[in-house]
DNA sequence: ATACATACTTAGCAGCCACCGC
DNA sequence: GCGGTGGCTGCTAAGTATGTAT
């Protein structure tokens, strides 16, 4: 094959010969052309050895079953030179982040807060640590200097009245605080998913038993044997009064809550590195819960035990004072690690892995960290074309090994696959690039595949797609017996082995670059092609469409709301209604004028398009959906007086309203049987209707583009992409040119985390 | 090379709350 | 003004990647 023929991956290699395909098209059924000659030696087995099947054994297990007390921590790297603290600015910083809090406090008057954003805006100015304007220097050092206040511990279990309880056969069951609570854990899921999963049922009732006996089993000698046999409901009554008590309190108790609890949280909230003040993102430490796994999770349900302060390994400077930990506690571990960017971090034990205290993502740390890894995708752009010329070359290589990374990195990089890292057993079974199996790719000669897998978070991959000629036959061999289901298809690869291959060309260069680059690069194409015209929401729409092309391409899903198809019935009803209407205003036109209907006959064609069955449908609807309110707010209104001692409406009342309706429907029962309508006052002359007969095209037209983009997106969750893969100074700079607030693009929180991008970009950046 | 340990990014979802149409 | 709805945020699970010891 030829470089040419490499060149030819549709998507964006030298984005030639279909830049003015909408991506949209291309990538549901992303085609890859192929100039591939079969010349007789690509088919030479490229199994160069034959210990080729060695491999094929299904996954390793286990891992990370290591356990070390905790108490014990391994000791810190050795990098521990700590440069001089900067000195530290002074408390402009802390005036600042009082002007923010307050901020939240006030609704509404906009001009104060816009007034108030402005000398916000000016303080940033005067003093903001614009680290993107400086040299970037040693990145291996995180801080110099580090200070904190520790982290916030859920608040210890509050026991049940002593009236709500477990049952057991029936019998109420005295436990003690520590099971009752855990109890409680799975009560509050009763009526979730989880709680009907047998997984989920069986790992938590073990655990639950196991902290029964660990605290002396059940106080009133009921011996817990079944999952089964226990009824949570009592409990499960109890927490929802409780969320409905608490919903129920006024905006003003709410609010006096709310400010409470920031208060309190404010120390913990910022820490200062290296003198400024910057804000944490998770200071609270997870509280015990039962463990969710997503997918088919085996350890789904187990108990996820509380963190005490022993637990807990603080990091900070150390000259920073320690802070004091909770009454009767003390840390675990005092660390000074400035190679981290960490400030706290305990061992959980559901799998005894790490869980961090770090800054959050509008810190600098963050912030450069971010920056590193867009340059790090944009400098792919110098060897992508290399990158692509050898694998493309290496598709044939004698050589199996490099038969599968060529695969491989083609894999990822035309369809965006992750990495792929191995799994052990007590984990969802989930893959990626590396660890596809047999099962997962299915091949249609000539050269389609299709992909079907659960990738991340048990999120199904499903494509149907045309491949390389040269892929398709290497998949066929990387499938070949005696390799069958359960067996890796890549059998020579792990992601180091690919990521070493792929340092070769660029320092840094490791597979999950590869999505950063394609979701940038695709984002860059699809905005170029947007013309600078229209109003600001028509350009949001086109903006929003080429952010959805590139969450396709990553495969970012969100389960459809609950609501959804009803939601999208309604809408539809609501755009046959006013369709309806304008039937109802061209008839009426016809009524003032018949000879219309003779001079513009395509006018009123429409008029024939409503079949009597659909208008009755429509007729009933309204019908229906008139009573119903009636009704609701015959009961509304009277609750509404009850509560205010009054006197309540007579059932006379909601006779009365409905025999409104009841007129209503006639009116309709009789147009429907001599297509007459009955003419509104409003309609009084041929051109008023006709004017009305535009409004609601105008809204059928717009609804119908909602309606649209919102089924369009149901399924597609752009967050992710704009969060984590598009190079935020695309948004910028298309906002500027475009002339669009950023505002309309980034929320609060992202125009926070992105303020380098915002800042540093003018209207001609590419990435 | 493997196995493990560590640290950091990426991911979807629940719940809340502001806003919007009636 | 009211109730539903969609957008945000917080949360934490689930990945990737690299360093270190064996």
């Amino acid at each position: 094959m030829t470089i040419a023929a490499a060149s030819k991956v549709k998507r964006d290699l030298s984005s030639d010969d279909d830049d003015d395909v909408p991506l949209s098209q291309t990538l549901r059924k992303r085609k890859i052309d192929s100039a591939s000659s079969a010349s007789s030696h690509d088919d030479a087995d490229p199994y160069d050895s034959d210990e080729a099947i060695s491999k094929i054994s299904k996954k390793k297990k286990t891992k990370r079953i290591k356990t070390e007390p905790l108490s014990s921590p391994p000791s810190p790297k050795k990098k521990t030179t700590t440069p001089k603290p900067k000195k530290i600015k002074k408390e402009n910083s802390d005036v600042k982040v009082k002007a923010t809090k307050k901020k939240k406090e006030q609704k509404k008057k906009q001009e104060e807060e816009d007034q108030e954003a402005e000398d916000q805006k000016l303080k940033d100015e005067e003093d903001e640590y614009k680290w993107w304007e400086k040299e970037n220097e040693d990145d291996t050092i995180k801080w110099a200097t580090l200070k904190h206040n520790g982290v916030i511990f859920p608040p210890p279990y509050q026991p049940l009245p002593s009236h709500i309880k477990l049952y057991y056969d029936g019998n109420p069951v005295d436990l003690p605080p520590q099971a009752e609570e855990v109890a409680g854990f799975f009560a509050a899921l009763l009526e979730s998913d989880h709680a009907k999963n047998p997984v989920f049922q069986k790992n938590f009732f073990n655990d639950f038993l196991q902290v029964l006996k660990e605290n002396g089993g059940t106080l009133n000698n009921v011996e817990l044997k079944e999952f089964s046999r226990c009824d949570f409901t009592k409990m499960f009554d109890y927490f929802q009064v409780q969320k409905e008590q608490k919903k129920q309190l006024t905006s003003q108790e709410k609010k006096q809550i709310r400010l409470e609890r920031e208060k309190f949280e404010e120390d913990y909230k910022f820490c200062e590195l290296d003198g400024r003040k910057e804000q944490v993102g998770n200071f609270k430490v997870e509280p015990p819960d039962l463990f969710r796994g997503r997918g088919a999770h085996p350890k789904t349900g187990k108990l996820k035990r509380r963190v005490n302060p022993e637990d807990i390994v603080l990091n900070l400077s150390k000259d920073a004072p320690i802070p004091p930990a909770p009454e009767g506690h003390k840390w675990g571990e005092i660390r000074h690690d400035n190679t981290v960017q960490w400030l706290a971090m305990w061992r959980e034990n559901i799998f005894n892995s790490f869980k961090y205290v770090r800054l959050a993502a509008n810190s600098s740390l963050k912030g450069q960290s971010d920056f590193k890894k867009f340059e790090k995708a944009r400098q792919l752009k110098s060897h992508i074309d290399a990158i692509r010329r050898d694998y493309t070359r290496n598709l044939k290589s004698k050589v199996m090994l490099e038969r599968q990374k060529a695969v491989a990195i083609y894999l990822i990089d035309v369809f965006a696959l992750r990495a792929g890292g191995e799994k052990s057993e007590d984990e969802a079974d989930t893959v990626g690039c590396c660890s596809l199996r047999y099962e997962h790719v299915t091949l249609k000669p000539p050269n389609t595949v299709i992909f079907d897998f659960l990738g991340k978070d048990s999120i199904r991959f499903y494509q149907e797609v045309e491949v390389d000629k040269q892929v398709f036959k290497n998949l066929t061999i990387f499938k070949r017996p005696p390799k069958q289901p359960g067996h890796q298809l890549f059998d020579r690869l792990d992601p180091s082995i690919l990521n070493k291959y792929l340092q070769n060309y660029m320092p840094g260069l490791t597979a999950k670059v590869f999505r950063t680059y394609n979701a940038s690069k695709t984002m860059q194409d699809q905005l170029d092609l947007i013309p600078n015209k229209g109003s600001v929401a028509e350009k949001l729409l086109k903006y929003n469409a080429a952010n959805r092309t590139v969450a396709i391409l990553c495969n970012h899903q969100r389960t459809v709301t609950k609501g959804h198809a009803q939601t999208v019935e309604k809408a539809s009803n609501r755009i046959q209604e006013l369709e309806w209407q304008k039937v109802r205003c061209k008839r009426a036109i016809l009524q003032l004028d018949k000879g219309l209907l003779k001079k513009e006959p395509k006018y009123f064609e429409e008029i024939e398009d409503l079949t009597k069955e659909d208008e009755a449908t429509i007729h009933k609807r309204i019908i229906d959906r008139e009573i119903e309110k009636c009704q609701r707010k015959f009961v509304r209104e009277n609750d509404k007086r009850k509560f205010e001692k009054e006197e309540l409406l007579p059932e006379t009342q909601l006779k009365e309203w409905l025999e409104k309706v009841e007129e209503k429907k006639q009116e309709f029962e009789n147009e429907l049987k001599t297509g007459e309508v009955e003419l509104k006052s409003t309609w009084s002359s041929v051109e008023k209707i006709k004017a009305q007969v535009e409004k609601l095209e105008q809204r059928i037209q717009t609804s119908s583009i909602q309606l649209k983009d919102k089924e369009e997106n149901s399924q597609v969750s752009l967050g992710t992409s704009k969060i984590n893969y598009i190079d935020p100074r695309l948004s910028v700079v298309f906002c500027k040119k475009f002339d669009v607030p950023i505002e309309k693009i980034f929320t609060k929180t992202l125009r926070e985390k992105f303020k380098w991008a915002i800042e540093s970009v003018d209207e001609n950046w590419r990435f």
